[in-house]
DNA sequence: TTCCCTCGTATTTTT
DNA sequence: TACGAGGGAA
C-alpha cells in the first residue's frame, strides 16, 4: 500500500471512488500530494496506468508528477498519460493527424514566430504593422483560439476597428499556417477540441481509453483546455479536479474562473474536499494571506490554518530607490547566511524588469543568483536559429524557420533576394523553400544569391537523407556541421557566450533522447518529440532549484514553489497592482491573487519592499506604496525603513501617510511587534538604534542606514582595475550596457583585450 | 549585400 | 532603457 501519511481530508480526496470531484486545495495544503497519492492508488487498485490521464499546466508539473507516482508504487507506471494540455494536444494531433489538415511533422510555432508570419499576412493584405502592432492582433486571435472562435466565426463579433483588422488578418493566417504545416501554441489546444469534438470516432477512442481523468491547477484552464477535458471524461465521467481560486492569475490569458467556480453545477454529483490545512508557513505570514485574500468577492469561502508557531512577523521595507531595495536585500541574505542555505532564499518581483538592479547589487556582493524567466534559454537567438535548421530539414514547408536560416549565416542572400523569393513563393502559392530549390534563372535573383541558395537546399536534402538514421543529437551537431554554424558564432562578437549556449543546447539534447526512450508514446520518433518539446519547453523547466543560489523571477513563475524566506519586492501603486492590468475587468482582485500567491510562497520569514522612486521605461518615476500593503493586520507587521535619501524621505513620508490614510489596519505609529521573536533583525536592530541616535526615527519607525557603504566599481577609461586572471589594467574604452558592457582594458601582463564585464569580475585596483 | 548607426517607440504576466 | 526598423555608406 501507499506509505504517504495522509491527513483526513487528504484521504478523502485520495479515497474517492469514482465519479467527479473536486479538490479545492489552498495553497501548501498538499495538492500535489494528494494528486500524486490518488493516482498511485488507482494504480495499486488494478486500474491500468494507460487508463489514466493526468494534466498539468507546466513540463516541470508533469515531470514531478510522473516521478513521484512512480517513487510511491511498486508498479511499473509504463503507458500512464502524463503531460501538459500542450504537450498532449500535440501528441493527438500527431497520432491522428490522419485526420487533421496537417501531416505528423507539423512545427510549433512559438509566439515570435506567429508573430513574424502575422506580420507578413498583414503586409500582404495592406494593412500597415505600423499602424495595428502585429502584437495586438496576436493577441486577439489567441483569446479568440483559446475561447474556440475559428477564423471565419470571428467576423460576426467583430467590435471595433481592430477586430475588424483581425476580423480580415485571421483566415489568411490560418491558411498560411495551413500552408506551412505549422500550428501555433494556440491552435494545439483548439484543433485538438477540434479534432475531440469532430470526430466520433477518436473521441470514442480517448473517451472509453481514459476511464480517469485529473487535472491539476484547474483554475487556471480556459475555455479550449475545459472542452479538452470535458471531451477525455465524456464516457468514464470520473473526472478528478485540482485548484484554488484564489490563485488563478491567468484570466489574461484566458483562463476562465467559471470553470472552477461552476464545477459543482457542471458535474452533477460532484463530491467537493476542501483542503485547509497549510503546511508551509507560518501564522504570521498565513493571517497577512488570509486578509488579502478576503478582500477579494468573487471566491469561494475558505481560510487556511496552520499548526505551526507564530514566527516572525511579516517585515515591511521602505526603500528610497531600487539600487536601495536591493542593496538592503542582498544584505539581509547576506547576514541570514549564518543559518538558511543560497538556495532557501527567493526574491520575486511582478515585472521581469525589476530584475536588473536585483542583478547589480547580488554581482557587486558576490551572490550567487539564478533569473528564472526574462529571456529564456529557447529564445536566444543563437538556439533559435539553430533549431531552425532542424526545424526546417523536418518540415520543409516551415517558411519561418527558412527564413531564420537563410539570413545567419551570411551567404550572399540578403532581405533583396529573399522579398524576390517570397514574391514568387506566393504567386505560385508553394514553400520558400521548393522555391528556393530550383531558383536557377529565375530574374531578379542574382548570381551570388543563387550560389548561395543552392548551396543551402542542397545542405538540407543531404541531411534531410540522413535523418531517418539518426537520433536528434547527432540531427542537430550535423545541421551545426553541415552549415558550418559553430565557426560562424565564433567568429561573433559575443561569440563564446552563445557557443556555449549551443553546447548546452546539445547536452540537454543528448538528455533528452534518454528520457524520450520513456515517454510513453512508442509511435513517436525521437525527432518529433524532441523538436516538440523544444518548443513547449519554458525556462522553468530547465531551472535546477537544488543549486546554490539565490532565486529571482516574476510572481507568476513562482506559483507551486515554496521557499524558506520570501522577499517580495516593488510593491508599489502601478506597478503591484500593475497600472496596465488594472484596466480589465477584475483586473485588481487578479492582481491581489497574485499578491496572495507571493505571500504564500514563504515559510519562514517574508519581507515586502517598495521604494519611493524607480527607473521605469528609462524614466524615473515617484511612487506611493501598494494599496495592498494597506489591507494587511498591523499585528502580524514590522516595519522599517532603509536609506537616507533626502528629498526621498519627506517627500515619501508625506506619500505613506497619504497612502495609508483611513485604513485603520496600518498605524505610522506603529513601532515594533513581536519582541521575543525578533532574532531575525537583531543587528538590523542594532544598528538602527545607532542610527537613531544621530539620525533620529520618527512616528516609531525604525531606521536602518544603508549608508554608503557601497562604493560602486568605476567603470570609465583610465580607471585601474584588476582582473582575476589578467592581473592589473587600465580601461581604455567603454561601451554597451548593462549585461552588454564590454570593457577594453590594457593590461600589465597580457596586452589590450576586451571583456564582458559581467563575467569579468573586476576590482578596483 | 552587409554593416553600422541613429532614431523612434514601447515597455506585464507566459503555457 | 533597450530593442527593432530603417537609412546610408562601404
Amino acid at each position: 500500500m501507499i506509505s504517504l501519511p495522509l491527513n483526513p481530508e487528504q484521504r478523502e480526496a485520495v479515497d474517492h471512488p469514482e465519479g467527479a470531484l473536486l479538490v479545492l486545495a489552498g495553497a501548501g495544503s498538499g495538492k500535489t500530494r494528494v494528486l500524486t497519492a490518488r493516482v498511485a492508488r488507482l494504480i495499486e487498485n488494478g486500474v491500468a496506468p494507460e487508463h489514466i490521464l493526468a494534466v498539468t499546466f507546466t513540463n516541470k508539473a508533469a515531470t514531478e508528477m510522473r516521478e513521484r507516482i512512480a517513487e510511491l508504487i511498486s508498479h511499473s507506471i509504463h503507458g500512464l498519460w502524463v503531460g501538459t494540455f500542450h504537450s498532449i494536444a500535440a501528441r493527438l494531433l500527431r497520432r491522428e493527424s490522419y485526420h487533421t489538415s496537417r501531416d505528423r511533422w507539423f512545427t510549433i510555432y512559438d509566439k515570435d514566430d506567429s508573430a513574424r508570419a502575422l506580420k507578413e499576412v498583414m503586409e500582404a493584405l495592406g494593412h500597415d504593422p505600423k499602424r495595428w502592432s502585429p502584437r495586438a492582433v496576436q493577441n486577439r486571435i489567441s483569446s479568440a483560439k483559446n475561447s474556440l472562435v475559428e477564423a471565419d466565426q470571428y467576423a460576426s463579433s467583430a467590435f471595433d476597428v481592430l477586430s475588424s483588422v483581425v476580423a480580415d488578418v485571421y483566415p489568411a493566417y490560418e491558411t498560411m499556417l495551413n500552408r506551412r504545416n505549422a500550428y501555433d501554441f494556440d491552435d494545439l489546444l483548439l484543433e485538438c477540441v477540434k479534432l475531440l469534438e469532430g470526430t466520433t470516432d477518436v473521441a470514442d477512442r480517448y473517451a472509453s481509453q481514459f476511464i480517469h481523468v485529473l487535472v491539476d491547477e484547474y483554475q487556471d484552464t480556459n475555455h479550449a483546455q475545459y472542452r479538452m477535458v470535458k471531451a477525455f471524461a465524456a464516457r468514464h465521467r470520473n473526472l478528478c479536479v485540482v485548484g484554488d481560486d484564489d490563485q488563478s492569475i491567468y484570466a489574461w490569458r484566458g483562463a476562465d474562473l467559471n470553470n472552477i467556480l461552476d464545477f459543482e453545477r457542471d458535474f452533477e454529483g460532484a463530491h467537493v474536499v476542501r483542503l485547509e490545512r497549510n503546511y508551509r508557513s507560518t501564522r504570521s505570514i498565513l493571517e497577512v494571506a488570509n486578509a488579502v485574500i478576503e478582500c477579494n468577492v468573487g471566491r469561494k469561502p475558505k481560510r487556511l490554518r496552520t499548526e505551526r508557531e507564530m514566527g516572525h512577523p511579516v517585515q515591511v521595507v521602505h526603500c528610497a530607490d531600487e539600487r536601495q531595495e536591493a542593496s538592503w536585500v542582498a544584505s539581509e541574505i547576506e547576514r541570514l547566511l549564518t543559518t538558511y542555505r543560497v538556495n532557501n532564499f527567493a526574491i520575486l518581483y511582478r515585472t521581469n524588469a525589476q530584475s536588473r538592479a536585483f542583478e547589480e547589487a547580488f554581482r557587486r556582493q558576490g551572490l550567487p543568483y539564478r533569473i528564472v524567466g526574462g529571456v529564456p534559454f529557447y529564445e536566444r537567438r543563437e538556439i533559435k536559429d539553430v533549431l531552425a535548421y532542424l526545424r526546417l530539414v523536418v518540415n520543409r514547408s516551415d517558411d519561418a524557420a527558412f527564413q531564420r536560416a537563410i539570413i545567419w549565416p551570411r551567404r550572399g542572400v540578403g532581405t533583396k533576394s529573399l522579398k524576390r523569393l517570397a514574391a514568387l513563393a506566393m504567386q505560385q502559392q508553394r514553400p520558400l523553400f521548393e522555391m528556393a530549390c530550383q531558383v536557377d534563372g529565375l530574374d531578379g535573383i542574382s548570381k551570388v544569391a543563387c550560389r548561395g541558395l543552392r548551396r543551402f537546399t542542397e545542405g538540407c536534402e543531404a541531411l534531410r537523407a540522413l535523418l531517418p538514421t539518426l537520433t536528434a543529437k547527432e540531427a542537430l551537431e550535423s545541421c551545426i556541421e553541415t552549415f558550418g554554424l559553430a565557426s560562424a558564432l565564433s567568429e561573433e562578437e559575443d561569440g563564446a557566450d552563445r557557443l556555449e549556449n549551443v553546447s548546452e543546447l546539445l547536452a540537454t539534447t543528448a538528455i533528452f533522447v534518454r528520457e524520450s526512450v520513456e515517454d510513453a508514446d512508442p509511435e513517436a520518433s525521437d525527432l518529433e518529440l524532441y523538436l516538440q518539446s523544444a518548443a513547449l519547453r519554458t525556462d522553468l523547466d530547465e531551472q535546477d532549484f537544488d543549486s546554490e543560489a539565490i532565486t529571482f523571477m516574476t510572481l507568476h513563475n513562482a506559483k507551486g514553489l515554496e521557499f524558506p524566506i520570501v522577499f517580495l519586492t516593488g510593491l508599489e501603486e502601478g506597478l503591484f497592482p500593475l497600472t496596465r492590468a488594472l484596466e480589465s475587468e477584475g483586473g485588481l482582485e487578479e492582481e491581489r491573487r497574485l499578491f496572495y500567491v507571493g505571500v504564500t510562497r514563504a515559510m519562514d520569514l517574508l519581507a515586502l519592499s517598495y521604494v519611493d522612486q524607480r527607473w521605469r521605461a528609462g524614466m524615473q518615476s515617484h511612487s506611493i506604496p501598494s494599496s495592498f500593503l494597506g489591507e494587511l493586520p498591523a499585528e502580524h507587521l514590522s516595519k522599517r525603513v532603509v536609506g537616507r535619501s533626502r528629498q526621498g524621505r519627506s517627500q515619501s513620508r508625506k506619500q505613506l501617510r497619504g497612502s495609508f490614510r483611513g485604513s485603520p489596519s496600518i498605524g505610522l505609529s506603529h513601532a515594533v511587534p513581536g519582541g521575543a521573536s525578533f532574532s531575525w533583525h537583531r543587528e538590523t536592530l542594532q544598528r538602527a538604534e545607532g542610527s537613531a541616535r544621530d539620525g533620529g526615527q520618527e512616528d516609531g519607525e525604525v531606521r536602518y542606514d544603508y549608508g554608503d557603504s557601497q562604493v560602486p566599481l568605476e567603470l570609465s577609461p583610465g580607471a585601474r582595475i584588476v582582473h582575476p586572471q589578467f592581473g592589473l589594467g587600465e580601461i581604455v574604452k567603454i561601451y554597451g550596457v548593462g549585461q552588454e558592457m564590454k570593457a577594453e582594458i590594457d593590461f600589465e601582463k597580457v596586452g589590450r583585450k576586451k571583456v564582458l564585464v559581467v563575467h569579468a569580475e573586476l576590482r578596483p585596483a
